[in-house]
DNA sequence: ATGTATTTAATGTATATACATATAAATATA
DNA sequence: TATATTTATATGTATATACATTAAATACAT
């Protein structure tokens, strides 16, 4: 086990708690690297990933790109454009909704849940190799960080 | 508390660990956007400051480009143009490395320092503020994330 | 000593985040 | 009804990440 002192070459902080911020940005990169290269093949990044989830789950009913938005892990990203990517990659449908014009209705197409289910598998398999947690570990980590959140 | 589920209304997940990194990526999220504004005023990004702190850890010893690489939290970061980017507000200076021609030496300057001082109070504030943790609970999340990455 | 490989930093390009602003449509209100 | 406000989406710009490539200096093998 590599604690967070050694792996950015910090000897102390100031308390646990600006320990465990610098902890959390530090674990997310660890993450967020080693799956870049298992989404690159299939043309998709992370965020657009968990778009195309996001549009999955709603079982053939159309979203608007707000409600996208507010659905997506980081609330500073764009929907907007990442359904325009996704869009010129044939992965989603966009449709003026018929009883407001401002809004837009988003679709996942057949062959973005094709290319969703074949991705998901290896996905969820990454993830539970990355995280080296037993089973009860992992879910007081799960319960610290909603707490954390307030 | 607000759940995760809640908070991205995603009604269940595979298994935890699939959870966690979901968890995770969301709380990252929630700790960024926040810091955001607390650096804007100053003319600092997030990764900016993190490279200014590891510079000031040196203590007046100039530091090479790929050191601080190999200090950063996020690994994929690009520590060259970071540098370039505190050159120009003349918060670092950059000479060439006198025994390795290849290499550069990065320096913090006195004007570096102060807006340091300046905004690492408020950070380690904010950061406090931001984590509803007790110090037990604190310490536990450090040992997991550690643990975590194996 | 010469050629090859490696290392260090910089740069090019695509994607995404962060935030401000624009545009159009819908809704509220004077 | 006319005007103002709000809402939904798109767009503009700066910064950063991700990753490939380049260029120069150094290390190393033959």
């Amino acid at each position: 086990m590599v604690k967070i002192e050694e792996a950015i070459q910090q000897k102390e902080f100031k308390d646990p708690y600006n320990k465990a911020v610098v902890n959390l940005l530090y674990t997310h990169s660890y993450f967020v690297t080693n799956q870049n290269a298992l989404f690159k093949p299939y043309g998709l990044s992370p965020e657009q990933y968990n778009v195309l989830r996001i549009l999955r789950g709603q079982n053939g009913v159309p979203t608007t790109v707000s409600s996208i938005q507010d659905r997506m892990l980081n609330k500073m990203s764009n929907a907007s454009r990442l359904v325009e990517k996704l869009k010129l990659k044939d992965f989603v449908k966009r449709s003026e909704c018929p009883n407001d014009r401002r809004q837009v209705d988003v679709l996942i197409t057949e062959k973005g849940l094709e290319v969703l289910a074949e991705l998901q598998a290896k996905v969820e398999q990454e993830n539970k190799n990355f995280v080296h947690l037993s089973l009860e570990e992992v879910n007081q980590l799960n319960d610290l960080l909603d707490k954390l959140r307030g």
